[in-house]
DNA sequence: CGATTTTGACCCGCGC
DNA sequence: GCGCGGGTCAAAATCG
């Protein structure tokens, strides 16, 4: 658990040992510019309301389509590093510990990814440990011998997970915009890494949707989030409409429209990339067909990358259901 | 003054 | 049973 494999070597973020569902994961690799990201005034207010769910987009089974689709499977070249879904599904492909390898600092071809998560047993509850039981010992109204009868209960539950979408992105702030309003409600070190992770949960009332932000310690530029749940509320009105003079990819557009109803794709997603269009750097995630000028040449870094995710993304990567 | 962050304590599942 | 690691709570502190 400690090497590395060729590149990139994520594990804890992903890895949760509760968390046991699947994780699909599809990354870029990326030219850099965090330094777009650097100001937190950057402006990612604007970005409103045409996209924003991603998450939803993933929930299905045919989601990945869109992703897919809306990425073009292009070249690599954004700050994006990787996206990584889980699901109920268990879709381990390596033992259990969430590996993604790209961007910039991934050398290894192949060193891609392997998704986490480990088995389907015991995991579901762990996120909404504590509170759901707590919950749960108040609705079911005793609560005596509530601890070891909800287990049982919780297994019942357990089915309804919430679904995780994690990815990883190029930026030196922590918390990044996304639109919604968070409330910090804890932060621990993570094993391992001098980054502590932050967690935070939707202020938006009866809005249960949380995410935990941390810094791969590989990586101190790359800060990976993970959202969990489904926003029930639009966006928060100051980030609505695309006024920010930030232009999105047309793919991104185009996938967001059903996405967006109702939950909250992880904006910094898109956040990432736009500064990236308006430095017309974004080629990699507009389809071919895309008027955009390709930059393949001057962004990709290792010709590797884009090998790498033509692997991943189309059928490694993108593990839909039938 | 309300909202948010900080931070130590607590709970829980898991592996040994 | 114990220790560890992860996640959450909640009181206090801080912020706007």
């Amino acid at each position: 658990m400690s090497d590395e494999p060729g590149g990139f070597y994520y594990h804890d973020p992903f890895h949760d040992d509760r968390y046991a569902t699947g994780a699909t994961a599809f990354s870029f690799s990326t030219s850099t510019n965090s330094s777009l990201y650097n100001s937190p005034s950057h402006d990612l207010h604007g970005l409103g309301s045409s996209h924003m769910s991603f998450t939803e987009s993933l929930h299905g089974s045919t989601d990945y389509n869109t992703i897919e689709t809306a990425f073009g499977l292009s070249p690599p070249s954004s700050q994006l590093f990787s996206v990584v879904k889980e699901e109920q599904k268990p879709l381990v492909m390596d033992g259990g510990d969430t590996v993604v390898g790209v961007g910039e600092t991934a050398v290894t071809p192949n060193s891609s990814i392997s998704s986490s998560s480990t088995e389907a047993g015991g995991d579901e509850d762990t996120s909404k440990s504590k509170k759901d039981r707590l919950q749960k010992e108040v609705e079911d109204g005793g609560g005596e011998s509530s601890k070891k009868v909800n287990k049982s209960k919780k297994k019942v539950e357990k089915i309804k997970r919430e679904p995780r979408f994690a990815f990883m992105t190029k930026s030196e702030v922590d918390h990044l915009e996304d639109g919604y309003r968070w409330r910090k409600y804890g932060q621990k070190a993570v094993k391992n890494s001098p980054f502590p992770r932050s967690y935070y949960r939707c202020t938006t009332q009866k809005c249960t949707v949380k995410k935990r932000v941390e810094r791969s310690f590989q990586d101190p530029s790359t800060v990976i989030t993970t959202y969990e749940g489904q926003h029930n509320h639009q966006i928060p009105a100051t980030l609505r409409g695309n006024a920010a003079g930030v232009m999105l990819p047309p793919s991104m557009l185009t996938m967001t429209p059903p996405l967006i109803a109702g939950t909250g794709f992880p904006q910094e997603f898109i956040v990432q990339m736009a500064p990236m269009y308006n430095h017309g750097g974004m080629s990699s995630f507009y389809p071919q067909s895309s008027n955009l000028t390709p930059l393949h040449h001057q962004q990709l870094q290792h010709p590797d990358d884009y090998g790498l995710l033509q692997d991943m993304f189309p059928s490694t990567f993108f593990k839909q259901e039938p």
